[in-house]
DNA sequence: CAGTTGATCAACCACTAAGTTGATTATAGA
DNA sequence: TCTATAATCAACTTAGTGGTTGATCAACTG
C-alpha cells in the first residue's frame, strides 16, 4: 500500500473491525483490552489494527501505568473531506460547464 | 476485504493511481486508454484499477462502439461524508458532555 | 521477589491486491 | 474479409493484509 497520508487513512477506514473501533472511541478514551471485548478475534489482532489506526494519524495512544489508553483523532477525517470537496468541486464545475454550452450530459 | 460499500469506497479511494483516476474523471467523461496515458504502468492494469472503481460506485462505464467511456460517480462520495460526520458527531457530543462537566479532556 | 495483568513482538499461514504478459473479444474501417 | 484498435480475460508473480499462537516486556500487587 502507498504511504501517503490520504493513502494511509482511506485503507485504515476500509475495514469494519477498525471503524467499529473508533464508532466505540467517539464514545471516550478506551484500552485495548476494552476495545477488543467486542470482537471474537484475539487481543494482538486488535492490537495490530490499533497501530493501522495509528499510523494513519486516527488515533493516538497515552500511557497510563500498563494501559494504553487510545483516544480518537479527527484531523485525517478532515483530511479526507477537504479532499472530497475538492474532487466534488472539480465535478461541480464541469458539470456547470456542460449547462453552460446546453449539452445533456445526464 | 470486506464487501460492505463503505469498505469497498475507502478500500477504492485508498490507492493514488485511482485518485489521479478519478481527479482526471472530475474534468470530463474518459476512456481507458485516455485515463492510461498519464501512466507509466500497462493498460491492463488501470482496466483492473477502473473495475474496482465501478465495483465501489465511485464510476459507471458506458458503451460507443468499442469504446468504454468512464465517469465519476458522486453517491459513494456523499456516502463517506455521511460516515465522517456521524462519527464527528458523536464525538462532538463526548467533547461537551466532558465541557460540561468541567474535566479537562486535553 | 513472585505472580498477575495489559499489551506488544515475532513467526507463521491463508488470502487478496497490484502488477506483469499473452490470448481473446468486439467493433470500425479499408 | 482482413486488419487495426479498444478493451477485457486468464494465468502467473510478488508483496501485503488480517488473522493465529507462543514468547516477551512492563507495571502493578500480594
Amino acid at each position: 500500500m502507498a504511504d501517503d497520508s490520504l493513502s494511509l487513512t482511506f485503507s485504515a477506514l476500509a475495514d469494519p473491525t477498525r471503524r467499529e473501533i473508533l464508532a466505540r472511541l467517539a464514545q471516550g478514551e478506551a484500552t485495548v483490552n476494552e476495545l477488543a471485548e467486542p470482537f471474537e478475534m484475539s487481543l494482538q489482532a486488535v492490537s495490530k489494527h490499533l497501530k493501522v489506526l495509528e499510523r494513519a494519524g486516527l488515533i493516538t495512544r497515552g500511557r497510563d501505568a500498563q494501559w494504553r489508553p487510545c483516544r480518537l483523532e479527527t484531523a485525517p477525517l478532515e483530511e479526507i473531506d477537504r479532499y472530497r470537496r475538492r474532487l466534488e468541486g472539480r465535478f461541480a464545475r464541469l458539470d456547470e460547464e456542460l449547462r453552460r454550452m446546453g449539452k445533456n450530459h445526464e
